[in-house]
DNA sequence: TTGTAGGCGTTATCAA
DNA sequence: TTGATAACGCCTACAA
């Protein structure tokens, strides 16, 4: 019995019912579908005709398993801001269009101790092309030597380079934070408060470290009782802010490392009587919804969250891609971020 | 030439691996794998036993090429609010778990007059099992349409019964609207607000309803000049805010259909120096972050949309999942919302 | 440059 | 209840 080749059966058309229309043979269809360049331009056209009227779709799921290769890059994250996911996922799929490939996604649980396990399963049944990592997770150096051992390529997401070029997509935290506070202290600022990101996370560490530097530059340091820890949640926000702005001289101004924790402490300032910016000028990080929601609004950094996720599906899979997603030796794989300037920042009252 | 059997070639055991070394056919095992009846427990405990030295796992591309069926769920959204599509994502991956089933997200862009084509294409390609789709695109009468012709399963998320429980997961924003209006109007307000979403929405059509409900029940009307339309953005809450805000007697609480309109509202109430909740007092919808960061925090809507993406999945595939997944007869697809009291609701100052 | 034969790992068919 | 054989739709190796 022949291998059904009509077209017409209700079916999608498969790669034999264009052989068949071009008179060619399917090996030679499969080399069209994949820009094979051993092809001549003629029979490249008349298999395209053949194609383009019968609607043919390769279909995935034999191209996966010919391939042994399932085209999806999968995003793996633990849920750090909404988002910054989502935004992520919208440069990812704004790389992806045109292609092939498609993405899956997988929250995963940075603290389950099944975490390594998890991903393995995952990875293994899916079979990605490529894995993004997210920050925090994307610090896990395990969870990259796992990629590399099951042959999944990958790329961290990081404040800073967590990897080699081929493997990493960044921000310049430290420097911007140090513009920003910077900043603050070209406007007259002397006493300025820090709340930090948790311990442990390599972005918190980074702004930190500019934080310092821009200090350190000015002559100026911090004072114990001007810096809270948080965790990057409002709630650690307003914990800080009740610290900081109880003294009787607070600081005139106040980085916080995220914008969640920076709307804690203004809504402490709120709670006080204490005029942002008049009396205290707040800067955050992320520019989160939350930044423009507040009130007054928040100068905050600006990551460039969607072109980094772009950039991270080229630097995975930029052969799968059209010409123009190509990343050239020279590119950094550090996209700055920008520092915005809204209404929580003005000169100190008095000196 | 025989197939491959070793299990030790550094590659994954296959199913004929399994059948080797169980001693029986692949079909068997592919019978044990999909939990066929018609297997003595003695074969199927040798198999089972097989499967477990060997470490063997199903190559879902095989199955899917097999089964003509992808094992995906697909998400399709219009980013209507990110922290809405990830708490979804979390649903729906609490229910596919333990399963065999992965996800897949796509988001689209509603204006595009490609959407259609765009839609068929993504789904012929990736052939998953079904489809969730979240407001607005769920309203799309078309879209559910193209996923029956294309034999995808599909579940239209909403504000009210947009289709048949089979097709439907739904929140009851007219009810708990007209719940929290109603809290209002006990309070003692009488000139109270409303700012509305975007026309063509069906959430906020169904906000409207339960917000003249509540009124209509009361005894009250909206006035002309207490009422703003708005498209969801920060940026027209702020121009229903001015324009409501600005009357000699601007009404005493304000209605926003949403809560990033609400902030809007509250931060030109702010501008003015009109006080929150003493002179005005503010509800909006959703329970976004933006309602805890925001000052006062504001009382508002919460959505159970995490559990909405569980239960979409389970309707969606409920024999892919454990028993624990079936949906009754009897469940409602309704999933009721809840009123959250916060700090901007206050009785009126003065009558 | 093109075609033939065979394999990817699973499920379906139908006979035993 | 089980198994041999043929799909599923595409790709690789090798031959022409």
């Amino acid at each position: 019995m022949a291998t059904r080749t009509n077209g017409k059966s209700g079916k999608q058309p498969t790669i034999n019912d264009v052989a068949a229309l071009a008179g060619v043979s399917k090996k030679t269809v499969s080399r069209v579908i994949n820009r094979s360049e051993f092809i001549t331009e003629k029979t490249r056209k008349a298999v395209q005709q053949a194609i383009e009227t019968l609607g043919f779709v390769p279909n995935p799921q034999a191209r996966a398993l010919a391939f042994r290769r399932n085209f999806l890059i999968a995003l793996l994250h633990d849920n750090p801001n909404p988002q910054m996911v989502l935004n992520f996922q919208q440069g990812v799929l704004d790389a992806i269009k045109d292609s092939d490939l498609a993405m899956i996604v997988r929250p995963v649980d940075r603290g389950s101790d099944r975490l390594l396990d998890d991903m393995r399963t995952f990875l293994e049944k899916q079979r990605p092309i490529g894995a993004m990592l997210l920050p925090p997770i994307s610090e896990n150096d395990e969870l990259a030597a796992l990629c590399d051992e099951l042959g999944v390529r990958y790329v961290r997401i990081g404040s800073a380079l967590l990897d080699d070029a081929r493997h990493c997509v960044s921000s310049n935290d430290r420097e911007v934070v140090a513009e920003a506070v910077g900043k603050l202290i070209d406007l007259g600022h002397r006493r300025i408060g820090f709340v930090r990101g948790p311990a442990g996370f390599r972005s918190a560490a980074e702004r930190e470290k500019g934080f310092h530097e821009a200090l350190a530059q000015a002559g100026l340091s911090l004072a114990d009782e001007n810096f809270a820890a948080g965790n990057y949640r409002f709630a650690t926000g307003v914990e800080a802010g009740r610290k900081i702005l109880s003294q009787p001289a607070p600081p005139t101004a106040i980085f916080c490392s995220n914008d969640e924790m920076a709307a804690g402490v203004i809504s402490v300032a709120h709670d006080k009587g204490i005029r942002v910016p008049g009396d205290l000028s707040i800067i955050g990080f992320d520019d989160s919804p939350t930044a423009t929601h507040i009130w007054p609004a928040l100068s905050t950094v600006r990551w460039p969250i969607r072109e980094m996720g772009m950039r991270a599906a080229r630097t995975l899979v930029a052969e799968f891609l059209g010409p123009e997603a190509k990343i050239a030796e020279s590119d950094s794989p550090v996209l700055p971020s920008t520092f915005i300037e809204r209404q929580s920042v003005a000169a100190p009252a008095r000196n």
